[in-house]
DNA sequence: CAGTATCCAACTAGATACTG
DNA sequence: CAGTATCTAGTTGGATACTG
């Protein structure tokens, strides 16, 4: 059986299992990777352990307020950690858990599709833009 | 090198690239993906072409408006196909396109870690508001 | 430094009436 | 049947002032 065949007959699996059964569990999980802000501080936490101000500074456009929820909901989920350093001024640094490491590989694969396939999408995108346009304008 | 340390390798890479370079691409994609309905739908159109009216019935809670919208933007990225059959009363199918397809593995994959992860998932978040609720209670 | 609290703007999504 | 148009509620996210 083909690896494609295989995919194929496992999505179709997942299709029943979490669409009708536990459509809920996979809702948050995207909710999760997906939402604005998770999956760039997991890509800079893969890196090494970092602060808040850091993170602050690093992400391009994070505001307090998303990266103090984002980060909660990355902990809640046992992603990622929050160490404490009891020091004057305090010190507080964040890090990707072996868990959250285990949540890379998927990801990964979802990155390397979006990079393989950027030009083909953009392409797709423009095309279909274009004809759009066409229809709209009434033009032949 | 294993499996793990290459993941790692290609993650860190790819956060260079994609994160640095044009984080616009992954986001997009995140954004189809992981809003309400394309992944459904995507799962619901991998059994086979539906009409319009049938995902209406079947996508559980949908509504014609975030069903057309979805649609287009599925269209408009190449991963769905709109065909048009010109008959009295009017019939459009919606179908997977192989391009589509592609995208099936990467979302496999994701789909595959929650269901394998959700027990872990729903563990960390009982402790993590548990915890929160003790603390907001004072209570040791 | 590491957040929290508050306010506000923008976007998302649902309900529903209408059209070819 | 297969949508579009309009209105509205709810949510997300940014700016910023404040706190331990």
């Amino acid at each position: 059986m083909s690896h494609q065949a295989e995919a194929d007959r496992v999505l179709r699996s997942l299709n029943r299992t979490c669409l009708d059964h536990d459509p809920d569990v996979l809702r948050s999980v995207l909710d999760r990777v997906g939402d604005k802000w998770s999956l760039i501080l997991i890509g800079l936490l893969d890196m090494g352990p970092m602060r808040f101000t850091g993170l602050l500074r690093t992400a391009p456009g994070i505001s307090r307020r998303m990266l103090t929820l984002t980060l909660r909901n990355l902990e809640r989920d046992g992603l990622v950690k929050r160490v404490i350093y009891p020091e004057v001024p305090p010190r507080v640094e964040y890090e990707v858990t072996p868990f959250g490491r285990t949540l890379s590989e998927p990801v990964l694969a979802l990155a390397r599709w979006t990079a393989d396939h950027q030009d083909t999408l953009r392409a797709n995108r423009r095309a279909f833009d274009q004809a759009a346009g066409l229809d709209a304008d009434d033009l032949g």
